[in-house]
This record gives structure tokens, C-alpha cells and sequence, in this order.
DNA sequence: CTTTGCGGGCTGA
DNA sequence: TCAGCCCGCAAAG
């Protein structure tokens, strides 16, 4: 391979990382000469430095429902997360998957979407806000100056991803095509093809035929709910590397989410768990053609019972996320918590340390424990090891003989906005970048776009609750099982996302 | 109609 | 003073 100078280990800090900057300088940076590459998921206090030629950055766009939020301050645009839409049930859709809504920017269309049913079990629908910036939402700054537009974020979002902007239109579009053929049978045979060819690798678009149109129109009323909300996962690369969202597969799934929250209408305080790979001894490539289950016998699988518990976000990647879960156990996958505010002097590779909670631990009971020590934090580290899940094939993948496309899947175990600087030997084709992201690499391996693993502390303000101090939620939390807990981390995010980005 | 950005104004720390 | 948030307005799609 040749030399790659953005595997330098330096590399992994994103150009806007690099330097030293916040966005409420008084000067910025002056004419940086390289770029970072545009993130639609920037989670985590991260800084980034797009060129002001960057479409995405000069619309402020973001994956994340962000809303204007005014800071009195005309140079610097800040947004803050709204959070997700989901259903108050948590009903699992069709495929396994649960709603995932991008709440509507606009508070008008937001309240009106709110009253709405999920169009899978009727049930009313609830907004999970964004808590991830020391119990306030996310806020995203966004400054021009100059060549460049200044990026800054602040805080870990606590909640799923929305679907993106780009899913949402794409789902309103391909309905509205599909409306269009389904009234005018006579001059389309099928609305299969029609999305089928959608570009979009998304749950909600490959899995429309689950419900009738006319159906879902009953149901909703119009087009603003996706099917299934839950963005699938996609490749850094969706021309070379598409992957179809076989979320039919996935059937075996009881997953009971959410269940702490069947009041549409309160909000209950989430537990602060987050996730984070930590791989003592990981790094070596996992046996896993022979752990990987076929989903078909899962639901008899106690072990599964067991793993399914522990996974995370189980739905929206079927029968790959469950290998992955799998993986996880193996690879010590561990819920972490941390306490508001000591975020914000973390930096990348600086993440603070975590606590590990054990429940997923079957020989440990599962405890909720509380914030550790100062030192304690001191101590841990994030955990960059790639784990090796190349043995198991998505189902989408198994008829392809692109292996390459596995090894992508595999090897994206590393945190979301993995910084990658943009420069000009970097932005190579897509295959030679995901070569790059080879399993076998001892190393942090960048990757292309965002990928997410590792969950750094988040930051809740019930933790201060001194209700809580005895750990008696945290044993409702563990104890109820399968549903809280994957409640919970389907609420906290998907830590294997392979958002299409474009390159 | 919704999104987006702007800005006034209020509140609490 | 700062941050968060609510509101209304206007432009744009």
C-alpha cells in the first residue's frame, strides 16, 4: 500500500482539530490550507474546518434535526438538536426496525407531526430531545470567515439518529412516486423497480412495500413518516459499494423498546449509559463464521435471548447488526456513563474516561454504578482497536463477491466523526480508502464518513437526582431486561453507522 | 407549507 | 454577561 500520510497516527484528528481554535475567537484561523471533509453526523465536541466552497457546510446542513437557535451573535450561526421522533410504544415495524423520525424543524410542523400516530401501531408518537450537552440539546456552531467555514459542536447527541434530510426527501419523493404508480397501475406494471432504484440505501425506502400505500395514507395522512426510521447503514461509497438494506431478513426479533416510556406525553429522564468499545484483547480477527447465527434460528438461540439484550439498536441492521452485537460481547463492548460538563474539556483522543457498567457482563449483576472517580476517568482511554468482523457477510452481501464491501462493514469500529483530515492525497477513490480499512490493520483505521462506536461520556442532568444515587433505576433499567436496555440504546444511537457520504 | 436564517425579547444562572 | 429558548418575520423552495 503506498504511504498514505493520513495514516499517520496525527492524522485521526480532523484538520479543524489540529489547530487551536474556538469558535467564539476573536480571529479564526487565517486561510487554512487544508479542509476537513463535510460530516452530517458530527457528534461529540468536535471542530471542523470545511472550505467555503463546501455546498453542505454553507446550508449548515446536518444529519441531526438542528434548529436555529438564536445567540445574539450575527457572525456565528448556531443550531440546536431537536432530538427524534418516535413512537411512544416503540412498537417494532414489520422488519424489526423502529420509527425514527426527524422531527420538523419548524415548531408549527412539529407540533403537527407530534400529533400524529405511528403508522405501525397507531400509538401516539413522542419527541426524545436532545439532552447530549450537559442536559441541553447539541448545539452546532457554524462560522464563515474567510476561505472557511468553522464547524463546532458541543455535546454527544443521547438519542438515535433522525432520519437524515436527505433519507426524508428521498422517502417523500419515492412515495410520491410511488403514490403515482400505485394510482395509475395501468401505466406502471409495478412500483417494485421504482424503489428499487432508489438511491438511497435506506430501511425506509427498501422496506415500503412492507405497508400498502394506500394503507399508509389512511394511516398518515401524508407523507412524512418513513415506513421505517431507522437509516440503514450505508457506504462511505454508495455507488461502489451499495449495500441493499435487507431488513426483511431480520424476523426473530422481540425486541421490547422503549417500554420505559409509554407516556407520549412525559419525556422520562434516560439512563446515562453510553457505549464504548473497549477491546482489551480484541484486536485478533474473530472466529466469526462460527458465531455468526442465521437469523432464522435465532429466536431459538438462548444465547441470542441473552446477546439481544445487550445489542444495540438491533432493528434497523438485521441479522448483520446481530453478528456485530455478537462481536460486541466478545470485544467488551461496555456501557459507560459519565457526568454534565467534564465533556467539555475533552478533546478528540482525549475523551474522558468512562465507567463501565457490567450488565453485560452474564457472570456480573448488572449494576448501575455510579459516577467513579476523577482518577478512574483518568485512566480509561478511547479505545481505537478495529475488530474483525469480516468473517460474517451482511445478507445483502452474501451474493456479492465483493469482499471488499465486508471489510468495510468490519471495519468500521471506530468513533463516529472520526476525524479525517481532507487532503488532497486523501481524497483517493473510495476503494483505495476502504482498502486502507482493512480488518487486519493493528491500528486506528480512518474511515470515510462517519462511522460510530465509540460513545463517549454522556451527560445527563438526572444523574445529579438524587433519587438515582442508590441505583435503583438502574437496576429497573438492567432488570427489565431487553427492552430497557435496548430501549435505551436504540434511544442512544447505533454504533455502527455507515452514513453515505458523498466523496 | 416547510425550511432556514435573522433578530427581539425573556428568563435563569 | 451568557446561554437557552420562545416568538415573529421574511426569503426561498
Amino acid at each position: 500500500m503506498p504511504a498514505d500520510p493520513t495514516q499517520d497516527a496525527d492524522s485521526l484528528l480532523s484538520y479543524g482539530m489540529k489547530l487551536t481554535w474556538d469558535i467564539n475567537d476573536p480571529q479564526m484561523p487565517q486561510e487554512p490550507t487544508h479542509f476537513d471533509h463535510f460530516r452530517e453526523w458530527p457528534d461529540g465536541y468536535v471542530r471542523f474546518i470545511y472550505s467555503s466552497q463546501e455546498k453542505k457546510a454553507q446550508r449548515h446542513l446536518s444529519g441531526w434535526a438542528m434548529r436555529n437557535t438564536n445567540n445574539h451573535n450575527g457572525h456565528i450561526l448556531k443550531k440546536s438538536c431537536l432530538g427524534v421522533v418516535v413512537c411512544a410504544r416503540a412498537c417494532a415495524l414489520q422488519d424489526g426496525s423502529h420509527l425514527q423520525l426527524r422531527p420538523a424543524i419548524c415548531d408549527k410542523a412539529r407540533l403537527k407531526q407530534q400529533k400524529k400516530v405511528c403508522p405501525n401501531c397507531h400509538s401516539a408518537l413522542e419527541l426524545v430531545p436532545c439532552r447530549g450537552h450537559s442536559g441541553y440539546p447539541v448545539t452546532n456552531f457554524w462560522r464563515l470567515d474567510g476561505n472557511a467555514i468553522f464547524f463546532q459542536a458541543k455535546g454527544f447527541h443521547d438519542h438515535p439518529k433522525p432520519e437524515s434530510k436527505s433519507e426524508t426527501e428521498a422517502r417523500r419523493s419515492s412515495f410520491k412516486r410511488q403514490m403515482a404508480s400505485f394510482y395509475q397501475p395501468q401505466k406502471r406494471s409495478s412500483r417494485e423497480p421504482e424503489v428499487g432504484s432508489t438511491q438511497d440505501c435506506s430501511g425506509n425506502l427498501s422496506s415500503m412495500p412492507a405497508l400498502e400505500a394506500t394503507e399508509l395514507l389512511e394511516m398518515t395522512g401524508d407523507t412524512s413518516f418513513p415506513i421505517t426510521a431507522q437509516p440503514c447503514p450505508s457506504l462511505p461509497n454508495a455507488d461502489v459499494h451499495r449495500v441493499t438494506c435487507d431488513l426483511a431478513t431480520f424476523q426473530g426479533d422481540a425486541v421490547l423498546t422503549f417500554q420505559n416510556y409509554s407516556n407520549p406525553s412525559v419525556y422520562l429522564p434516560r439512563p446515562p449509559w453510553s457505549y464504548e468499545l473497549a477491546d482489551p484483547v480484541g484486536t485478533s480477527l474473530s472466529p466469526y463464521p462460527s458465531l455468526y447465527k442465521d437469523s432464522s434460528s435465532l429466536p431459538d438461540d438462548i444465547d441470542w435471548v441473552h446477546l439481544n439484550s445487550l445489542q444495540y439498536n438491533v432493528s434497523s441492521y438485521g441479522s448483520y447488526e446481530r453478528s456485530l452485537d455478537f462481536t460486541a460481547k466478545y470485544h467488551g463492548w461496555k456501557p459507560t456513563h459519565g457526568k454534565p460538563g467534564l465533556e467539555e474539556r475533552v478533546d478528540y483522543g482525549q475523551r474522558q474516561a468512562v465507567t463501565t457498567c457490567p450488565y453485560y457482563n452474564p457472570e456480573l449483576p448488572c449494576r448501575y454504578l455510579p459516577v467513579p472517580p476523577a482518577g478512574a476517568r483518568a485512566l480509561q482511554t478511547v479505545i481505537t482497536t478495529t475488530v474483525a468482523y469480516q468473517g460474517y457477510q451482511h445478507p445483502a452481501l452474501k451474493h456479492s463477491n465483493n469482499t471488499q464491501e465486508v471489510s468495510t462493514l468490519a471495519s468500521c469500529t471506530y468513533a463516529e466523526n472520526l476525524p479525517m483530515p481532507i487532503y488532497p492525497q486523501a481524497l483517493g477513490p473510495p476503494d483505495a480508502v476502504m482498502q486502507a480499512a482493512s480488518p487486519l490493520e493493528t491500528g486506528p483505521v480512518k474511515l470515510p464518513g462517519d462511522c460510530q462506536v465509540l460513545r463517549p461520556t454522556l451527560a445527563f442532568p438526572q444523574e445529579t437526582d438524587p433519587s438515582r444515587t442508590d441505583g435503583t433505576d438502574a437496576w429497573d433499567v438492567c432488570l427489565s431486561g431487553v427492552g430497557s436496555v435496548t430501549g435505551y440504546l436504540d434511544r442512544t444511537g447505533q454504533p455502527f453507522n455507515f452514513n453515505s457520504e458523498d466523496f
